[in-house]
RNA sequence: GCGCCCGUAGCUCAAUGGAUAGAGCACUCGCCUUCUAAGCGAGCGGUUGCAGGUUCGACCCCUGCCGGGCGCGCCA
């Protein structure tokens, strides 16, 4: 409808530079825009405003001229020139008996397109290390990760879904002699507990495990605990692929799965760090000093120039994450976006000045990072504290736990990520209209509900009836319905080019408020065979988007509640 | 100190550079017992942190402050 409004828009600036009103070497970038106050029409556009400087005119008389030459439209009821020169357009009975058809027509494809044309494009999220279970930050970086591949996927993208773990260095060093010590009986209170340890209670449950040679299976590789305290290499094996398997099972909980698991110690085996060292060195970026390797960032933009390899001879974390990233491109992505925690901002200056110092022609701005800021949780009006020191941990598998994984997903991708985000677990938990995600869902199952009273009452509802007696919906909250589910192909199209997940969120529970509304202004089942029929047909296909749109999301559209 | 993010109603949050900045909760006042629910409706509530700038038009873009968060390792 957008699209249909704009090229009647250019058809009259058309006429109007023939005619000399405009001059000849007009530019216009026409806007149309869904009107928040229904008094101006259904859509608007600010041609007028734009345009007012290169015709020498003031803005509402231009708007008059391009009203003027506006061809006639069946979708078009009428315009008006309003304010300081916005054109608005009413849209007519025909149009919205257009929009509801397709969307019963394309069901779970309406809203989808496929402007991404099958590229591929590759997102990484979580990638937490295996060194302890998921936290309520993966849980983030999981809904707003997955749902942005849902979104790129709806537009039409091949997508990834990538998980790299951090499977080498000092970390899992630390993890290693950690479980060494509980395997030892030691506690993180005596003198010979590692200085960097992890002391959480799930230690213990791994250290248990391998003293008694449990085998564990991960995503793909699996491994017999050797229950030997002294064979450290053994443990550090077993710790990985047991806390794997504790993610893996997270993920699976939180309906979250990945295509691809890259494991950084892979990098090492096949010589990719050393390949991509040796052309930094090559590039001339890199000098020595102090013992170490020196990567020279500040040629890229970074502020000061960064470490490559320690004087102890081992690579510092962000020369494999350039080696990855290396790989990643050259798997061909168009697109490769990093979903990562704001904590870790740091690192990509440093990723892509490595990029551009390997010289193989990847663009400066690449990869694309959406990250998320901190999540704080609230139970009873209180802080519910975490500290990792402490081992005191709310896991995302608590929280599913707690209230689900569908109200889990849904408060976690409905915040801005850029913002911090309130986890309310009461309200997530509660069952009632204040919940949000109980709130939208209902409105799904209320349109469902309305079916079974209808088959209760001997009734059935004719798509065809309902489709021509559309007209017969007159009532603001209808129509107000019938615009806001034209709205949703766009939003699907907005929020994947913000990368911005919440964007539907917010538009599902804007379209729930408003069903919800209609449903308690006016009965549906009423006696009139036209009007009811008219009105069933817009429940079904108030249904159908909730359905597209929560999929979106990952959560589900239940019939019943 | 430097970098990034945030600052919108009492609280939690919305708002492609557009018209009178919107919801929910809380509060106040009404209504109601229904196609699925103790629900529905209305009202109250704002100098969009402050000060400049760009623009026909700024919560949005730019600059400088103030406040908060995160990061500033030869950790990841």
């Amino acid at each position: 409808m957008k699209q249909h409004i704009a090229d009647l828009i250019n058809t009259a600036l058309t006429t109007l530079i023939e005619d000399g009103t405009l001059p000849a070497d007009t530019q216009p970038k026409i806007m149309v825009e869904n009107t928040r106050d229904k008094s101006h029409g259904d859509f608007a556009s600010n041609i007028a405003l734009t345009l007012a400087k290169a015709a020498r005119t003031n803005p509402r008389e231009l708007s008059q001229k391009i009203c003027a030459a506006l061809p006639a439209s069946d979708n078009v009821e009428k315009t008006e020139i309003a304010g300081p020169g916005f054109i608005n357009f009413f849209v007519s009975d025909a149009s919205t008996g257009n929009l509801i058809k397709v969307i019963l027509q394309e069901k779970h494809n309406y809203g989808r397109n496929s402007d991404g044309a099958g590229r591929k494009v590759q997102v990484e999220f979580v990638s937490a290390n295996p060194t302890g279970p998921l936290h309520i930050g993966h849980g983030r970086g999981a809904a707003v990760g997955d749902c942005l591949c849902r979104l790129m996927d709806a537009n039409g993208w091949d997508v990834t879904r990538e998980f790299y773990y951090n499977d080498a260095g000092q970390q899992i060093n630390n993890l290693a002699l950690s479980v060494q010590a509980r395997c030892k009986g030691l506690n993180p209170d005596h003198e010979s507990w590692p200085a960097d340890g992890y002391r959480g209670d799930y230690i213990v449950e791994l250290a248990e495990s391998f003293m008694r040679g449990d085998t564990v299976k991960s995503a793909d590789q699996s491994f017999t605990g050797t229950k030997d305290a002294d064979d450290l290499d053994g443990i550090r094996h077993f710790a990985v692929a047991y806390l794997r398997h504790e993610q893996d099972l997270d993920l699976k909980a939180f309906g979250v799965n990945f295509d691809v698991y890259f494991l950084e110690s892979s990098l090492y085996t096949e010589g990719k760090v050393e390949a991509a060292v040796k052309t930094l060195i090559d590039n001339g970026f890199t000098y020595e000093d102090g013992g170490a390797l020196w990567l020279r960032t500040t040629d890229f933009g970074d502020d000061k120039d960064r470490v490559m390899r320690k004087t102890d001879g081992g690579y510092t974390y962000f020369v494999p994450d350039v080696a990855y990233h290396l790989d990643k491109w050259q798997r061909g992505f168009d697109t490769v976006i990093n979903e990562q925690g704001a904590d870790h901002h740091s690192t990509i200056t440093r990723v892509r000045a490595g990029l551009q110092a390997l010289q193989a022609e990847i663009p400066k701005g690449w990869p694309d990072y959406v990250l998320h800021q901190m999540v704080t949780v609230m139970r009873g009006g209180e802080e519910v504290k975490i500290s990792k020191r402490a081992g005191s941990y709310l896991t995302l598998r608590d929280l599913i736990d707690e209230v689900g994984q569908d109200a889990t997903r849904y408060f976690l991708a409905a915040r801005k990520s850029d913002s911090h985000l309130n986890f309310d677990i009461d309200l997530a938990r509660s069952e009632s209209a204040d919940n949000p995600v109980y709130y939208i869902q209902y409105a799904h199952a209320r349109v469902c509900s309305i079916f079974r009273k209808l088959a209760e009452n001997d009734l059935q509802w004719d798509e065809t009836i309902g489709i021509d007696a559309l007209g017969h919906l007159e009532l603001e909250a209808e129509k107000r319905l019938v615009v806001n589910l034209g709205r949703y192909p766009e939003i699907v199209k907005r929020a994947a080019a913000n990368r911005a997940p919440n964007q539907v969120a917010n538009y599902l529970y804007e379209l729930a408020s408003d069903f919800h509304t209609f449903y308690n202004s006016e009965k549906t089942l009423v006696e009139d065979t036209d009007l009811r029929n008219a009105r069933l047909t817009l429940a079904v296909a108030v249904r159908q988007v909730l359905a597209n749109g929560l999929d979106l999301l990952g959560v589900s559209a239940p019939e019943l509640m």
